[in-house]
DNA sequence: ATGAAAGCGCTAACAA
DNA sequence: TTGTTAGCGCTTTCAT
């Protein structure tokens, strides 16, 4: 037996330097590839090192360099929808591209959870983080945030950070002038509360799009609810039991359960009432007819958000001005299905 | 200005020690809960600490104790589904109250993927890890998992460890015998391959209900994919270009893209073709009918989950026992929607 | 019960 | 170009 490794099976660098006769700093040099090692010995170095299987100790150096990209934050209320799922998928395959690791932590849209989270990922020294903030962020938690660079994903808690979100309310505009196109002047809203950036958002362009359509938005029958299938469900019970001739959703996991619900009440799409939800087309694909969505474009959303990020990194490291704050939108898309139609006259 | 923050503002054992005037053992001894000290002064230390805000840093402290249970690895193949994302979500969860972070890889189902996440994990000195294996899973990650507390999930590589996986033979054949109760004899499977454990399993539940029901499973026609909503797709327009008057479906993804071919052939359901498909209910109660599915207890397989993969770690620190290598199974469920009905005579 | 000091594995001054 | 040495912030013997 070699000298083989010392503790917990792993060769460290003054294994490799006493094999080599050359010193740790030398070792650490090759392998991070300064161009102050002589390349011949550099060169054999990582041979060596790579024969030897060696693996560098990442919390070692992240706590000797103080300040490293070893690990970032991925901090969100929910993960059951694609909004959050997907962008988390793409995030971590981008960042490790890059040779980070994203730790991920989920709030349950609980400020709390949401500050003891944040508390413990500032433990761990991440270099920076994407977070989808709760409804009430803490002004603790406001303030961690304001020392790391931070990128923001859906919705925006105030601070001054970039952010990427979906720009809803051109589309929702949209949305109501599609369905006033077709002669509905009774239509619904189920949305995210105000308090939510982005249900702020929605609700701003649902309402310009009634005034557009020469509707009164004070009049429109609105329900704002946090984002559940549950409360989607209730929600659209609700709604239903008006007057309305058309439905929309402004949220993915209020549309499955608005769905759900138009379904549970028997009503016909499009002949009893028009529908267009918000979210996944995947899933709305399968009702019959498919469901005219707003379809965002997830994967991009998450490469922006990933690409700010490590600007943003970079910017911290290299004292440069970094992203520009504020949002960097992403278009959604009004995808037709089959379930908007005139109203029944 | 007090002797603050010295870098990247945070407080250390050392501020506080200074500032209470005692040694750093000490703090630290106090803020770990050792009984070694007086009462009184931990809890004197344990109040200043906090009102000084301090949080430990997690990396020096893992890189001291050498073993640590800061961080564990979750590494799968994909995320798009709950299959992966519910059981993501609750784990992080779950480890979080147990004060570890997660950290989340996605390997794409690349075996190089997932044996380069797995080094870097390694090298993170991950406590242990959650893990849902590629298809070909390499030697060398083989070895890997082998020095680490690890528990498989959805599917099993081989190696010595527990897992938690649905246990999805009997329904299979539960969900064959449903259909030839119907008094279907010619029924289409649509499945992940078999080189996947849980392919292996489905294939296995799929053709005892054929053999059970009197059936030949060698002539019942059979599509093996890997599982995306593509394959899915495509595999199902083949089978329905035969004479199949059902098709059951054993995998998330390839239902979703099923269904989608389904009704883009325009096939009416359940009159010209039975389905059964598997995964979350919520996607198929829209389709009309609700479609028969195949339904997992995705927060109940976390849960197993990290409560095994928290079992293991205890064991690894105290040198017990650990839990049970080998499959821990969930029982799915066949919810009747209405996509299941006699064959047109 | 408390303190002094030696690391954990690595990087980065500072020397040579 | 290479080596020596001092930390990074914490835990943990070993003394006292």
């Amino acid at each position: 037996m070699t000298a083989q490794q010392r503790r917990r099976g792993s060769v460290g660098v003054v294994d490799l330097a006493r094999e080599l006769g050359v010193s740790t700093a030398t070792v650490s040099r090759a392998l991070n590839g300064s161009t102050a090692v002589r390349p011949e010995l550099a060169q054999r170095i990582r041979a060596h090192a790579e024969s030897r299987g060696y693996v560098a100790n990442r919390l070692a150096r992240a706590l000797s360099a103080n300040t490293s990209r070893a690990f970032v934050g991925f901090v969100i209320p929910y993960v059951d929808t694609p909004a959050y799922s997907a962008v988390a998928a793409e995030c971590a395959r981008l960042l490790s591209a890059d040779g980070t690791q994203m730790i991920l932590t989920v709030t349950g849209n609980d400020p709390v959870q949401e500050l003891r989270q944040l508390r413990e990922l500032v433990a761990s020294r991440i270099a920076g983080l994407v977070i989808s903030p709760t409804t009430g962020v803490l002004d603790e938690t406001r303030r961690l945030l304001g020392g790391l660079p931070v990128v923001e994903l859906h919705r925006a808690s105030g601070i001054e950070a970039p952010g990427v979100f979906s720009d809803d309310e051109q589309v929702l505009v949209e949305s109501v002038l599609h369905l006033a196109a077709l002669g509905h002047s009774n239509i619904g809203y189920l949305g995210t509360p105000e308090e939510l950036s982005n249900g702020a958002v929605r609700l701003r362009g649902i309402r310009r799009g009634m005034e557009l359509a020469g509707l009164d938005p004070d009049g429109m029958a609105t329900r704002l609810r946090e984002p559940t299938h549950e409360n989607g469900y209730a929600a659209a019970e609700e709604l239903l039991a008006t007057d309305i001739t058309a439905l929309v959703v402004g949220g993915g996991s209020l549309s499955v359960g608005a769905a759900q619900a138009v379904r549970a009440d028997r009503r016909r799409i499009p002949d009893d009432l028009s529908l267009v939800v918000y979210g996944d087309p995947m899933w709305f694909a399968l009702a019959d007819p498919p469901l005219t969505t707003i379809q965002v474009d997830y994967p991009g959303l998450a490469r922006r958000a990933a690409q700010l990020l490590i600007e943003a990194l970079d910017a911290r490291h290299s004292g440069l001005a970094g992203p520009r704050p504020g949002p960097h939108l992403v278009t959604p898309h009004l995808l037709t299905g089959g379930s908007a139609a005139p109203p029944r006259t």
